[in-house]
DNA sequence: CCTACCGATCGGTAGG
DNA sequence: CCTACCGATCGGTAGG
């Protein structure tokens, strides 16, 4: 095997670097993740890690893409079978507190961690962060209004009020359960999000028992 | 004036070590702040500021504690007028909610962001803020209790759980101030937090014109 | 994707 | 609280 490798192996190359990337960097933040590091732990040389990203913010902006597939996969994806509207929001909110709760990443919800890292820095990782954490809220919104137009929320329901105390609870349910360990957090987050929407969520009956 | 300075001075120094600490930490991260950087600030050496405190980590410790006492300052110590109970449970989230608007701290919340930091990690400076936020919530609760014992708050109330969910709207607020800058954060959680209370913040009305 | 470097900066120490 | 260091590691480059 010579040392040229073809087109095909840089791509698994560079999946297995973003692989470990998302992992590291969920527990040591953005900035915590160094190129040594990583190639310490792939047993690769420094540049050759360098090489695919051309610099640590090339290999950050990756790794926010990275994580952002897999959490499109673990959250959104598995809601659907579930109708827009209510029905799909009580999914969302279910699938985002059983993805903290399997562990997904992991140091907890990798844009919760990152969006703290970055919410004080400009430029482009932070842009990428904040886009895809405004395209979530975009995707919970749009499913609070349908909801209201079906009449499964009441009329005068302030959309972006709901999608705010939402996303309040998702990062108390980060916080409790990264923090303090509180095991209890998933629960409690169901009942506080079954009760801002007005109905439990899908599976938390099931769950309890 | 001598390069021996008197115990008085070097209460100053260390004083003065310990502002500037806090401020970038809550910025930075209180790994992203460094001896170096810090002794640049205050045109000093790196010796002499890691001799106020023997180590990285024993600067940190430093820094978390000043960051309690001036949070102590800018929050409960604000709320001494209101009586134990519902009064001062309203008082509490008032004043969370205009320490975040106030921008007390340049990088938002000090101990959102160091919870954010350390919650994967062991050792003492985790402990530390584990620690402090522990006793944040023991306090609102033990509030939460008397307001439940005075009939201020519904007799079947789940302490814990209003706990958990005002928590969760003060991160909210946090995030949203910080990561998208949203100026109608505070009055969406004002909203949020007088909803889970049963009644409006005190200083709500005034601010809202 | 590798070896062999680079200057800068990290936390920390010796000794005054 | 200073100067003068230390080894380790940082992101990144040259050249193959």
């Amino acid at each position: 095997m010579s040392p040229r490798r073809s087109a095909a192996d840089a791509r698994q190359t560079r999946a297995a670097i973003l692989a470990r990337g998302v992992a590291i960097a969920s527990v040591e933040g953005l900035e915590g993740l160094t190129i040594g590091r990583l190639a310490d732990e792939l047993t690769m040389s420094k540049s050759g890690v360098l090489g695919q990203f051309g610099s640590k913010q090339g290999l950050q902006l990756a790794v926010v893409d990275a994580a952002a597939a897999q959490f499109a996969e673990e959250v959104p994806d598995r809601t659907r079978d579930a109708a827009p509207g209510l029905p799909r929001l009580l999914a969302l909110c279910e699938a985002w507190v059983s993805y903290v709760e399997r562990e997904v990443f992991p140091g907890g919800c990798f844009f919760a961690a990152a969006s703290g890292e970055f919410d004080d820095r400009t430029g482009p990782v932070r842009g990428a962060i904040t886009g895809l954490i405004t395209v979530w809220q975009r995707d919970l919104r749009q499913n609070v209004r349908i909801a209201i137009a079906a009449g499964d929320l009441p009329a005068d329901t302030d959309a972006d009020q709901i999608v705010f105390e939402l996303t309040g609870q998702m990062l108390a349910l980060n916080h409790a359960f990264r923090l303090h360990r509180d095991r209890s957090a998933p629960d409690r987050t169901r009942l506080a999000m079954g009760r801002l929407l007005g109905h439990p969520l899908p599976a938390a009956a099931l769950q309890r028992v």
